[in-house]
DNA sequence: CTGAAAGCGCTTACAG
DNA sequence: CTGAAAGCGCTTACAG
């Protein structure tokens, strides 16, 4: 390994001035020169690790996601990567499977390999990311709040599911149900209330008409299948997320039922499905948006900025 | 920040003998102990920087792939964390986009940061990883070869293309179109390569019904239409990727056309598919095997496995 | 077996 | 402005 000794005596010069030379500092010509000269020459790379150790704070962070297959949080990882990138860091992508221990390994990793920061998609509300903060590391949550003051990047479910569930009424739809997520997770509740609202305002009653999923596939072709089944069945949909709108179809394909003719609208979109029926109201989840406004928040709080918690809240679109 | 030295000393030993114990070394009781008592009253976690630095050998590997947005580069992805996890290593995801600079980069990165190993799913067969191998880091090809002397862990493409096409020619289809990907990608090339030989076998001509895509949707779209539109037009493809199945789908569609009347054998699932029409064959990509056999040889390299470089062909599944 | 000490490759306060 | 030296937190060859 070619190190920043090699580079000074190559450079006649001693450590301190390849460490300055390298690290933007002003030195006298030509010693800048020289410095760079024999840098290239000898293709040094400087020892990210070494400078870790010196200066106590690494150029990493942590990415602690549940779930790295859903394409929601493969999006949002992309956001963060490029906007780390822009400022030279690089992002450790953390699986947690929804596992509170895995999440707490991974914060002790963080804190060991001396990364500057972590952003969380927490497993849960109940994350507790006191190991993090004690070590003085900087911490964003993303998507849902922790029971921390934290700074934290949100979209405005509640706003998303009130407007989406307006265009279904605006185009006559009657009776909406909506299947939502876990009944203990804030986004999942979000949703749930803005389509009550919208629901009371357009003068409908809500009742029997919210399911409760899990946000897999699964869960929202059961519910579909109940609310299809049940004494009044809906008219239309609102659908928490894609995976369960995948499987809602599919339930409603069983019974002969489509969009545009049975009312939909979906969080996220449908990106890989062949066939997309027509007239589904997309609620488009800024998943990238969200990962690169998180790293921004981090990459503030990294590099010193000061004051209270801050909530940012991204965006959403609806295409109808 | 609690180092060893805190240990240490709350423990009445020296450094080194709280070092030797945490790394499992056999040391007198009632020293082990109480070095164990101290780390955990403490809740001490060793810098992992400082150690690399000593080893001159994190215990990090690099992830290098082209999109992570990929379905089948998470599934990859996946299988690689697991498998490093059980042995205490973490993995950095580095995202290229295809861009050999930033696939460059990432090489520098990686031996900054002391990395033990990078696994690569190369963005061109002219990847130089010489760069990490000059640094002594063991390198690991997946999905395709690069021109150089590497571990590699592939899939058998040709045979799957092959064994797929005549499960659609024993279903009775007559003139079977290919859409594969780029002309200069192996795995593309041997795809249409085991499509090609299945239709010899069954004595037809293969002639006009080979399309190269891009492995993306819209391509597929496209060479599906052409083929649809041309003056013989077949009744079943074989499709190289899911993304292009997508598309192929779409463009038959809009010609009235679906399986399992008009034949189609695709590369990957559909997962995320509301409606999948009935009688695709699927040849299962087994990405998350790739990624753990993978991680596998990368983590037997870098334990000091010796010996010529070895290709790994992971099994592929037809599902009809 | 245990401890004192050196050294991994940097950065920076300090002296000149 | 530049250089010698200390020190970040570990591990391990060496001496005892």
């Amino acid at each position: 390994m070619v190190t920043i000794y090699d580079v000074a005596s190559r450079a006649g010069v001693s450590a301190a001035t390849v460490s300055r030379v390298l690290n933007g500092k002003k030195v006298r010509e030509p010693y800048g020169e020289l410095v760079r000269a024999a840098a290239e020459e000898l293709g040094y790379q400087p020892s990210r690790t070494a400078r870790s150790l010196r200066l106590q704070h690494a150029d990493v962070i942590a990415l602690i996601i549940p779930d790295i297959e859903n394409p929601f949080f493969t999006s949002l990882a992309r956001g963060v990567q490029d906007r780390a990138r822009e400022d030279g860091y690089a992002v450790v992508l953390c699986n947690t499977d929804d596992d509170p221990v895995r999440e707490r390994e991974y914060f002790d990793l963080a804190v060991a390999e001396h990364m500057a920061g972590a952003l969380l998609a927490p497993a849960s509300s109940t994350s507790d990311v006191s190991p993090l903060l004690k070590a003085g590391r900087a911490v964003v949550a993303i998507d849902r709040h922790v029971d921390q003051d934290l700074d934290t990047v949100i979209m405005d479910n509640h706003r998303a599911a009130l407007d989406a569930t307006t265009v279904l009424v605006e185009r006559g739809f009657r009776r909406i149900a909506c299947i939502t997520g876990p009944e203990d997770v804030e986004t999942a509740s979000q949703r749930a209330d803005g389509w009550r609202a919208a629901t009371l305002t357009a003068g409908r009653d809500p009742a029997g008409l919210l399911e409760h999923g899990d946000f897999r596939m699964d869960s929202g072709r059961e519910a579909m299948r109940a609310q299809l089944d049940g004494a009044d069945p809906p008219d239309a949909v609102v659908v928490g997320n894609s995976l369960m709108a995948v499987g809602a179809l599919q339930a409603m394909a069983s019974r002969g039922m489509t969009p545009p003719d049975f009312g939909m609208a979906v969080f996220g979109d449908l990106a890989f499905a062949p066939i997309v029926p027509a007239g589904i109201v997309i609620i488009e989840t800024p998943a990238r948006e969200l990962g690169s406004a998180a790293a921004s928040l981090l990459l503030a709080r990294i590099k010193g900025a000061e004051g209270a918690s801050r909530t940012v809240v991204v965006e959403t679109k609806i295409r109808a």
